[in-house]
DNA sequence: AATATATATCGGTATTTCCCGATATACCAA
DNA sequence: TTGGTATATCGGGAAATACCGATATATATT
């Protein structure tokens, strides 16, 4: 777990934006499941690029950076792949900020 | 509070290693209170600046990098600018990623 | 195979960050 | 005042980041 890459990923308003929607998907993506139906809390990349309102190049990068960061994990399922916060990542974070930072 | 000039100034390995000396002066300052006295668990910037290796200027600028993040405060005593760091603010932080991240 | 859709990657420009040396400012001492 | 020490700020070159449009890849459909 490379700190200063974790903090990179969070040092970007849009990808804070990101992980915010992805802590409550149906909340922030109320159309995901009718069209992409069930996905176990993961949201599409193009769902996600309509309502940062960024290129879908630039949130794919940022969706890869938030993931090698640990902060998302993505499954493809055929042509889509759902991204999902790792909440044991926040956790950790949060446990290193009070302790170790 | 801005949360992304937190993150922006936590994006660095020095700055995080002077965050992590500031925990215990004591411990990696030994020299400290010999040579500046007693100052509050603060420690002047020649010292940072010598124990990190890299130049006055860089790292009077990382100083200031995380005061303006809020996560060191700084006292001027004479010539002396003392930085310790703001506790408070990491308990806040980690309660921020812990919760509404 | 041909086409359409979803995502990833590539190449590029503008901005920001990293880190430096030089200089300015503040304070202290003689 | 002169000089010495501590810190801050300025100007700049190299590298990284923020985005973009174009293209490549993977999958699904016909």
């Amino acid at each position: 777990m490379d700190q200063v890459e974790i903090f990179k990923a969070l040092s970007n308003k849009t990808r804070l934006q990101i992980l915010n929607w992805l802590k409550d998907p149906e909340l922030h993506f109320p159309d995901h499941k009718v069209s992409c139906g069930e996905t176990n809390g993961g949201v599409c990349v193009g769902h996600i690029q309509r309502k940062a309102g960024l290129t879908q190049s630039t949130i794919s990068e940022y969706l890869v950076v938030l993931q090698r960061a640990g902060l998302v994990t993505a499954s493809r399922v055929g042509q889509w792949t759902y991204y999902k916060r790792n909440e044991k990542a926040f956790e950790d974070l949060s446990n290193l900020v009070a302790s170790e930072l």
